[in-house]
Order: C-alpha cells, then structure tokens, then sequence
RNA sequence: CGCGGGGUAGAGCAGCUGGCAGCUCGUCGGGCUCAUAACCCGAAGGUCGUAGGUUCAAGUCCUACCCCCGCAA
C-alpha cells in the first residue's frame, strides 16, 4: 500500500488538530488540502492570529482553505470535490460539515473524537470527562454522518484520568493516542479491515462547548467536585468582593480545615490559602489576578495581603 | 489606530505632591526547639526596562523606544 496515492482533505483548528494532521502528513498521506477556522483578530491591538493547524500548514507547505461557513457553500464544495479527497480528516474543527460535503470522499469522512464514544459527544468531551471525575477517557475515531459524533465508530483506546492529571496533561496524551489512531484507521479503512461500529444510543451523552459564564467556579460544590472542575478547565475564575476576576490554575483539596460560609477565606498563612467549599475546603495553589501573570501561591501571598473571612464568589 | 495594567534585590509587591531605595518571602551565616510551612539575631543581594531631556537634585516630571501582561475575540 502506497498512503501517497490517497488523497486526504483535512480539517481541524487547534493545537489537539495539530497533532492529527502531523500524524497524517508524515504517515505519508497526500494532504493536498487543510481547511481551517479563519484568522480570528485576537491578542492585544487585535491582530489575526492564525489557527495552529494553519500555522503548520504553512511550514509544510499545504494548501490552506478557510471558509467562515460550510453550510450551503458551493465555493466551499467545488474547492473540496477539485481535489478528489479519497479521505476527510476532521479533529476539533469547530464546524458541524453538512451532508453534502460528506458526500465528497471517495473512501470515508472520519472523525478523530476526544473521548470513548457514545459518552461525551460535543465540543467539550476532554473538559467534561474530567470535570466529571472519570476515571478514563480516551480516543474514539469515527465515520461522520450529519448527526454531532453519532456516526459509526472504527477505533478505540483508552487512557487513564490520574489524580495529578489537568487538561492540559490529558489533551496532551489524546494528542498522540490520536495521531495514532488515526494512521491505523485511514490505513485499516483502505485495507478494509477495520469493523464499523454502531453507537448505543442508550449510552450516549452530550459535552457541551464550555462558555465564559461555565467557567465560574461554584464554591457550593464539594471540594472533590471543585478540584476536578478546576483542573478539566483551562481556566476556571472566582470572584472578590470588588468584581475582580481572578482565575485560578490549581486548586488542593484541604482535608483537614473547618468550613465557613461557602467562598470564605478560613485561613491564609505566608505559603497557602484556603477556602471553604460545600462540606470542606480548599487550597488555592496556582492562580492569575487582573493584569497580572499566572503565578503559584506563595509568589502571590508575598505581595498581596489576603484577609480571613475575604470572600469569593 | 479595539480598551486597559505594568517593567524597582532571586520571587511577589510598595514607593510616583522630585530630597538617604523599602516591605513580605527566598538565599547565606548564627541561635532556639522533640519538632516545624514556627520563632529570634545578623548578612549578602539594585547601573529602579533602554536612550535622551528638565532640575542644585529624577525610581518619581517630560519625550522616544524596547519588553511583559489583563480584557475583549
């Protein structure tokens, strides 16, 4: 088999894509085409900023295609059917692709999913999975159809949640998990060896995109349910009583303090900080004040005065 | 020209109505303690982002430039 001869349309948007494509590319695959979110204006003076699937393909030389829409486009479809895909790859591409673009590969459209399949369908599966406390999550590659990530599924596997693991740790792992998976399952579509897979749909759930307003901690849950929310955003905030937005990268779970009201201060010392949670608390190790950088704890006490009873929203 | 904050000791910050460069932590030395993320005594460590200007005198005021960061997307 010569990986060359097939022609792959790729799609997909950040640094987790990335990885994907890279795989893709460099298992040998003809990338003739990488499409892409546009250059969104980001950043201070709002420059565009391109995508990291863009900024790679770039390096590489591949053609670059960034439709603000899918959804009836013939541009759109005439530029992906002029280069006779065999295959199209999509990995958090940030679009749902109609059906006439699935349509298009002569092979299949297959889809790279950060999680075990039917669980955790969505934008956010890798968030979800740890802010819900599993245990694992994993990569589950797919046929797509029109449906969000309700297509049949090829391959599987695993990897475990640790207590030490944050999102970034575990976006990380899924990362390579998916590159690898994603050769094995073009290779194992051309070769025909790969079984389809119909999703239970009894078993299916949905990881919502994570938007601003959800990542407000919520000091009424429970310090494991704080912990875990904690670590599965990149970057959950609290609130101080003047409305500054704090955010905040590490938390602990503090065993052995008494509880205050939910979102108080019970105890600073020079190295720690901590919080009452619903039924316990909390250290608070890593965090980011306005205008200010992410720094740990102590760095932080050494220049800001914290009170006892301060309180957090 | 999107809005805004900032660069002062290894870290985090104060000082900014110009007048001896400070605080907390850390580091080093010594002491105390069964013990410490504890306490006590002492020390080292700064061309105050860069260049120029105003002034008897600039971290502080003026001008230009460099760098960092927050919001927003």
């Amino acid at each position: 088999m010569d990986r060359s001869e097939y022609n792959v349309v790729f799609m997909g948007t950040p640094e987790f894509a990335r990885g994907v494509l890279e795989a893709v590319y460099n298992a040998g695959f003809n990338v003739n085409l990488v499409v892409t979110n546009p250059d969104t204006p980001s950043g201070r003076g709002m420059k565009l900023k391109m995508s990291k699937v863009k900024e790679y393909a770039l390096e590489k030389g591949l053609e670059v295609y960034q439709p603000e829409k899918l959804r009836n486009n013939e541009e759109a479809l005439d530029i992906i059917k002029g280069f006779s895909p065999d295959f199209i790859v999509t990995a958090a591409y940030g679009k749902i692709l109609p059906q006439s673009i699935l349509d298009i590969p002569k092979i299949a459209p297959v889809n790279v999913h950060g999680s075990i399949l039917p669980k955790y369908r969505g934008s956010a599966p890798v968030q979800w999975a740890i802010i819900n406390g599993e245990k694992v999550t994993g990569i589950t590659t797919m046929i797509m159809d029109a449906g969000m990530d309700t297509g049949d599924m090829l391959l599987k596997e695993e990897t475990e949640i640790t207590e030490e693991d944050n999102l970034m740790a575990v976006f990380d792992r899924l990362e390579k998990i998916g590159s690898k998976l994603i050769v094995e399952t073009l290779d194992g579509l051309i070769s025909g060896k790969i079984d389809r897979v119909k999703q239970d749909e009894a078993l299916a759930t949905i990881a919502p995109m994570i938007t601003k307003e959800m990542t407000k901690i919520d000091f009424n849950k429970s310090p494991r349910e704080v912990f875990n929310f904690v670590r599965g955003m990149y970057a959950a905030y609290m609130e101080d009583d003047e409305g500054n937005k704090i955010k905040v990268f590490k938390v602990r779970i503090n065993e052995m303090k008494e509880t205050s009201e939910v979102g108080k201060v019970v105890e600073v010392t020079k190295k720690s900080l901590t919080i009452s949670v619903n039924g316990g608390t909390i250290d608070i190790l890593e965090l980011q004040a306005p205008n200010s950088k992410k720094m740990d704890i102590i760095s932080y006490l050494a220049g800001n005065k914290i009170e006892v009873g301060k309180k957090f929203v």
